[in-house]
DNA sequence: ACAAAATATTGAACAAGTTCAATAACTGAA
DNA sequence: TTCAGTTATTGAACTTGTTCAATATTTTGT
């Protein structure tokens, strides 16, 4: 079950099959039905997770009960609240299962553990941090410079099959506009 | 003129004097005055920046020739484009003097030796990373929940120092809106 | 296959933010 | 000190996006 977890972590270094199996065995497998939680705002995230099936929803609940959505992780993503984590400060997000979901969950102290004892992790997590703060980035200057139908645009053509698998309304909670302005875009972009 | 930096590094991590100093002495100190440029779109970003007198704007032009600002950089504030420099691709960014400037660099290959020979460094930047990136996740969802007006509210009050150095276009750009619309905020702001 | 629930669409009135153009205030260099 | 250039303010018309409420469509559980 750690085979998705393997090829991810290749894709980003290279590691000797005994670090990689050391490290996998650190992870504990864990079953998230639909609608279910994995994390609620106010509890400490305590898990770094990698989703081997299923896709969560990454979302934080504003002072007016309005969600948005960080972002989504569907199988082969990692997925936590990285400011709890490492911080151990109470989470402001929300992470539920939009489908019924798998994923594998390291604690804080097996990925230090990791950290101490496979040089590599380091590298491994430093590298994907990068990565991630790359694409926020990209998302920020999007987010400023782009009207709400290119975004929308955006989002199906590079999560093309992330998109057939979210309502419209867990796609408008992302892209920070309202379902309803959502499905008027649609339909000037359908009638195109 | 490395006394900034090293209170800095402190900050995130702990180093003996003699790593600080191997570290420290990898940099090489620049001059920029205002209104040059460290960094130009199209260019490679060859550097990793430490400001240690003056004020930088990170930003973005788009296609309709409007700029966004994705921050600021003034003293004790690292400043790069990450992507470009991680990644060795042309930058999408201009970095641009608002004042008199001097910064720290550091290349890619003294990083690298770093990175190599003082263990440490990875996880400084590790740390640093980490905590961009976590501000970078708040910055998404403020930006999608919030009015101009409570944007810039909160902007003056998280970074009231930064805000009497800046231009009302600077802050605009950051923000993601029109300047001339900052001035209305401003102005009913000023009448309550 | 059916009922109930969740999701999507639509329109009308409204609010937030932009654009453009004109004027005012400020800044810096000679 | 002046004046030229930059920065800020304002108003009017416009565009983008929201809100609310009603209706249509799809999904889900049994």
């Amino acid at each position: 079950m750690t085979e998705l977890l393997i090829r991810n972590i290749l894709n980003h270094i290279t590691l000797s099959n005994k670090e990689l199996e050391n490290f996998c065995n650190l992870f504990n497998q864990k079953e998230v039905l639909k609608k279910h939680f994995l994390l609620r705002e106010g509890k400490l995230c305590k898990f770094e997770g990698f989703v081997i099936k299923g896709l969560f929803r990454v979302y934080h609940i504003d002072s007016n009960g309005f969600e948005q959505v960080l972002y989504f992780a569907k199988e082969n993503w990692w997925v936590t609240d990285i400011d709890s984590f490492t911080n151990d400060k109470p989470s402001q997000l929300y992470i539920q299962a939009l489908e019924d979901s798998e994923v594998l969950l390291i604690s804080k102290r097996d990925k230090e553990f990791a950290y101490n004892n496979i040089p590599k992790i380091e590298e491994l997590f430093r590298v994907m941090t990068q990565k991630t703060h790359i694409a926020l980035q990209r998302r920020i200057i999007d987010n400023l410079s782009k009207t709400a139908d290119q975004r929308y645009l955006d989002f199906i053509e590079k999560y093309p099959n992330l998109f057939q698998r979210l309502t419209n309304v867990q796609i408008a909670a992302y892209l920070g506009i309202s379902h309803e302005f959502l499905s008027k875009i649609r339909r000037k972009i359908a009638s195109k």
